[in-house]
DNA sequence: TAGCAAATGAGAATCATTTGCAAAAAGGAG
DNA sequence: CTCCTTTTTGCAAATGATTCTCATTTGCTA
């Protein structure tokens, strides 16, 4: 599990520290989508040390490294989640706030076109879609 | 020009401004994405009084109407447009910052594909590209 | 035109994130 | 295994974006 992450980290001359390995642990154990405070907090329960600015430093880490994702999925603060193997994208209920992934090959292949005929090199690919999820359209009380 | 903008307010029982006429009007003089202290510098060139609290919450104000668009271009901070005539979607220059904006049909059909089949009740659909453009790929000097 | 509620300006406050710096820890060499 | 150099960490202060508070001003309806 934690080879994945020793492998990149190593490939990019960083150290494996214990603060490195949990954050990764939480967010591969964490199957939802956590923003930093939340990795935080999960992270504290298992070295109550580790401060908030190396959740953030090891997140930035992770990113660059290429094994993490970082969304904007509200408007407000940013979540993060391990790349996944299959690509996906996001709705999220602006109600109940859930969040649906779901993957569409269609998206892809628009990309693709637009890549070759604007020659982009595109890097990364982000559709999110929002509005209200199926129970939440259908129970309108207040 | 300034019609649409005092039928959405009236229609939301919100009053017209100086202050929203003047964004408004920085918006659609301006067809790039500007930030709030974009448009607040712009602003100010016509009513130096104006405060950048203002803009927050003019901007707020046009997008709850439905006016105006909120995007994340980069990670940083937020972006406004002019919702438009036809949706469309953004790539972004990781190196210059170009901002490039196209279409593809294919993305608002996947959109409906998967509303239907999760019964989602879609309001918006934010599709946002990086990496780079043509001119920052063929340049790859220091 | 008067009166009331909504909107504004200015600055303080808040939230998410980043940074500076001294102390702690990782990894290579001996 | 220990030493050394360099990277990381923790903490707290700094920053950047955005929101809020409140006294004052301004639209709009009667």
């Amino acid at each position: 599990m934690t080879e994945r992450l020793v492998s990149m980290l190593r490939a990019s001359d960083l150290r494996v520290t214990r603060q490195r390995q949990l954050v990764w642990e939480v967010l591969q154990q964490s199957h939802e989508h956590l923003d930093a405070e939340a990795v935080h907090t999960c992270a504290k329960a298992r070295d109550p040390n580790i401060s908030l600015a190396t959740v953030y430093r090891t997140l930035a880490t992770l990113k660059e490294v290429g094994l993490v994702e970082e969304h904007r999925l509200g408007e407000e603060h940013a979540h993060f989640e391990i790349v996944p193997q299959t690509p996906h994208y996001h709705f999220t209920c602006q109600a109940c706030g859930c969040i649906i992934e779901f993957d569409a090959p269609q998206v892809m292949q628009a990309v693709r076109e637009l890549s070759k005929r604007e020659d982009l090199l595109i890097q990364h690919v982000h559709l999110f879609l929002n509005g209200l999820c199926s129970q939440c359209q259908h129970q309108q009380e207040g």
